[in-house]
DNA sequence: TACGGCGTTCTAATATTCGGAACATGCCAC
DNA sequence: GTGGCATGTTCCGAATATTAGAACGCCGTA
């Protein structure tokens, strides 16, 4: 049976194989051989030879009693070994702990993967309220970038030709009370975060979840990071916290920059 | 040229494609393509296939100016996914916390992996000592089972001829002044924790680093984690700090255990 | 200017992968 | 019980997806 050519010279074992890791997630942790083969339009031995090879290797278990697969911890070294890669990590750690110390908020440090941002590192505050999707967050965890102040922070220096592009491929959703629902009133945000150097969140993304953020540069003056503070949701004005916020954000931005080779 | 049977039918493909994904490290971030030809012995134009597969999905980006390749983010959502999947990380974690809380101190939820152990959560605790490899564990971290409490804890009720085949694979190498070095004194030890249900670990890894473990125990009576926490140097005996924080750990592991369905 | 290394593209040959068929098992309805 | 259905697994010939060599353009250095 001729297959359609995949584009360019691909690999179309690793690419299954990949698509069969990407199958699990936490909310169906386990599956089995036939369940794969449907979600991925394969046969049943095609299939169970890439699990197979997944779980000699470690990256999948196959439960004794159901005969199902789950993710093996061999997959965590994948993931723990990429943020161990990612220098501007750690050179912003202490960075984020500062802020976290002297504003006693959450702090995180995240960067763009196309139209999302990723946690990649973040500093728990003292946990006074208690905000259910906040306290879900972790390092890893993603965000889109339209309704989240690290992800305008971001998005604000791109240049414009990439950054329409970008815009074709989001999918305005509201998730929050005041979700900037289409793309020209997310691009008069952005000139408002290019104007004042800060990004915020005003229950964008959830409600009574607000947040300040500020883009990082490298040496060349590319943003490519951004360091946030959650702010649990209090009577005080947007404008007010972002006077009380902003300078020591820009100020741990600053920092973080200055040490990036 | 016919090449070896890998064993059964395992997919060759799959199996070099993620031998390129590990390749990647903390160490060695960045590789080029000859350099992975060179480490796993391929040609360059198969491992260019791979690595263009890798990079269009998004597990690998390339570097513009110096061509060269790094992992890439999706990388990451396979690691949180494998945490996000672990139920048991869920139920403990308020009780993790507590246990710091309570303690002042980092605690831990480890599993086993063959011969390692692996953090799947931390709480810290306030940092007030510094010691540099409780500083470097994270979430995700391995740690050799010999020489750590949650390492015992777990390898003390393994069913005993599949803890001699695990024995085997152990090379036991002086991590910290008192690493037991020998099977017949880790075999000792686990005895010691089988009568009183608490692993210790007194500067077995590296000095100044101690830690006591209470295995957790599934429905069914197996030990499927381990809870512990790390205890900054002090001049006190380690009988007496199993005294203090031993009831807590063994109450922690408990309370896990009856969340656990 | 010649050289060696790099990432990349192309191609013919074939080893590797594919998928149908068949087996053993467990489950449910009857 | 018993038949049916779904599952995970194994086998094997067919052929497709993969392989590795050669060649390209590019970049540094000698």
């Amino acid at each position: 049976m001729p297959q359609a050519d995949n584009g360019a010279g691909l690999s179309q074992s690793l690419e299954r194989g990949l698509a069969i890791l990407s199958a699990f997630t936490p909310e169906r942790p386990a599956l089995g051989i036939s369940e794969l083969a449907r979600m991925l339009a394969l046969t049943r031995s095609t299939t169970h030879r890439y699990v197979a090879t997944l779980a000699t290797l470690g990256y999948l278990q196959q439960d004794d009693s159901t005969r199902r697969y789950r993710l093996g911890p061999r997959v965590l070294d994948l993931g723990f070994s990429t943020l161990g890669s990612l220098e501007l990590r750690e050179i912003a750690a202490p960075h984020l702990r500062r802020l976290t110390d002297s504003t006693g908020h959450t702090s995180n440090l995240a960067i763009r993967d196309d139209t999302d941002v990723i946690l990649i590192d973040r500093v728990r505050g003292r946990q006074g309220r208690y905000h259910h999707l906040e306290f879900s967050l972790h390092v890893g965890s993603r965000l889109p970038s339209y309704c989240s102040a690290t992800g305008k922070a971001l998005l604000a220096f791109m240049p414009r030709p990439e950054l329409d592009r970008l815009l074709d491929r989001i999918d305005f959703v509201q998730r929050g009370p005041r979700t900037l629902t289409d793309r020209a009133a997310l691009l008069a945000e952005l000139e408002n975060v290019r104007r004042t150097g800060v990004a915020v969140n005003d229950e964008e993304l959830d409600s009574a979840l607000r947040s300040i953020a500020a883009p990082v540069r490298s040496r060349s003056g590319e943003v490519v990071a951004a360091v946030n503070v959650a702010i649990p949701w209090s009577p005080v004005g947007m404008d007010e916290l972002v006077s009380e916020y902003g300078p020591a954000l820009r100020a741990t931005a600053r920092q973080i920059a200055a040490g990036v080779i």
